[in-house]
DNA sequence: TCTGGGGTCCTAGGACCC
DNA sequence: TCTGGGGTCCTAGGACCC
């Protein structure tokens, strides 16, 4: 029998803000930004949350719903050290650790039980050790299968724990709402009520080659996660197990829709940048290059093209980013641009479009170029011209960017 | 309700090949 | 020139998660 914790952090963003500044504590709070800004909430406290606010709501009906609420900015950077100070405390307990995402982890205990006791007992000490390193309060699910330890840890919240003793799985999940299960969202949830099915119960209750043919190929993963089974996908593979990234993007909103094409070739351009520069860190190449495309009436287009090699390369990235985006723009006004790189390899492209040399020159003028953005931050350097002249980068003479103008940025 | 940004996975049609 | 079937790649879109 095999035996897994997940271990979710409470409001996390809230309550590491809440650290730095205590006086937020007990209050509604809602991280993302201000009342009246164009975005959706990251997190809100328990305290904004009784008045209906959750996350990815738009801040301005979180402000309708609770205008007393205190909106505060994100810091990822702030999320990233906690949820590592989180991982450092998890690995010190159990090596079989994985974080699911920035505030959540999955342990595998089995085995473990006569080194850490029985799993409450394990579960309430890592608890209690969590808060003692970090301050932060968290929610530890404890079961039979990754599924069942996810949606317990769900229930278990705010800053409890909850075992599901194996055998009783199925009557744990019958009466909880399909919307319970971790892959169904809204629309899944009206095709499931629908069919008059309601509760996990009533999934678990279904003959396998009903929900085949109504839900197709997942479907049959869905009657497994009703009754309690990692059947298929991502639960089932082994904890712990590094992942290479499977694509890189950047998008962005404008906070005023734009026409204009210089503007929109210079955002492209800026998230080429960024995703090319993050392949050059994870040492991967892209052969596939996609843009996003959305209208001020939320209408939104993708357009991909797949190269004949992969590459990391800005310039290689815009001109193809380019291309897509000519061939697709109506000339309407736009809401947002996205850049994606996706069929990630770890290996170059064979048939290179450039010539050796050409494509060593890019390397060291890149690398160059990686050093100088560390250094003085990530706008100094900008390879805008792109394709036109991609040995000239361009140093900006702004004073804002200047070694010694930013404390954050001191050179060496 | 007036909707961010980073991801993963799935589906479905068409091209193309054997 | 009326027309099989399977496999794989490419493309577009969408559901879902945090």
């Amino acid at each position: 029998m095999r035996s897994y914790f997940h271990l979710d952090m409470d409001a996390f963003f809230v309550s590491v803000e809440e650290l730095f500044d205590p006086s937020l504590k007990g209050k509604p709070v809602v991280v993302g930004g201000k009342a009246d800004q164009r975005g959706v909430v990251s997190a809100a406290s328990y305290a904004a949350r009784k008045f209906g606010v959750h996350s990815a709501m738009p801040l301005r009906t979180a402000y309708k719903l609770c205008p007393q609420a205190i909106f505060v900015e994100g810091h990822r950077e702030r999320y990233t050290e906690y949820s590592g100070k989180v991982y450092q405390v998890l690995q010190s307990f159990t090596p079989q650790v994985e974080m699911a995402s920035i505030d959540e982890a999955y342990l595998d205990m089995t085995g473990t039980h006569r080194l850490h006791g029985p799993p409450l007992a394990a579960a309430g000490s890592l608890l209690k050790s969590v808060k003692n390193a970090t301050g932060l309060n968290c929610s530890i699910g404890a079961g039979s299968s990754r599924l069942v330890s996810k949606i317990a840890s769900d229930q278990a919240k705010p800053h409890g724990v909850l075992w599901i003793v194996p055998g009783q799985e199925a009557s744990f999940l019958a009466p909880l709402d399909v919307r319970k299960i971790p892959g169904v969202g809204k629309v899944t949830e009206q095709n499931l009520h629908a069919c008059g099915i309601r509760k996990v119960g009533d999934l678990a209750r279904l003959e396998e080659s009903f929900v085949e043919q109504r839900f197709g190929k997942w479907g049959l993963a869905l009657a497994g996660k009703a009754r309690g089974e990692d059947a298929g996908g991502w639960f089932d593979e082994e904890i712990g197990s590094e992942t290479a990234p499977k694509s890189i993007s950047h998008e962005n909103t404008f906070d005023v829709y734009t026409a204009d094409a210089t503007a929109l070739d210079a955002m492209l351009v800026r998230l080429c940048e960024m995703v090319a520069r993050r392949l050059r860190d994870h040492k991967m190449y892209a052969r596939t290059i996609q843009i996003k495309l959305r209208y001020s009436d939320f209408s939104t287009f993708t357009r991909s093209k797949t190269l004949d090699h992969a590459t990391q390369i800005d310039a290689e990235m815009a001109s193809a980013v380019r291309e897509l985006f000519h061939h697709s723009w109506t000339r309407k006004p736009i809401r947002l641009l996205g850049v994606y790189a996706q069929s990630l390899e770890k290996v170059e492209g064979q048939a290179s479009l450039l010539d050796e040399n050409t494509t060593d020159r890019w390397r060291k003028t890149l690398a160059a170029v990686d050093k100088l953005r560390d250094k003085f931050g990530d706008t100094t350097v900008s390879l805008a011209a792109g394709m036109n002249a991609p040995f000239r980068a361009r140093v900006h003479e702004n004073p804002e960017n200047l070694p010694g103008k930013d404390p954050k940025h001191k050179p060496k």
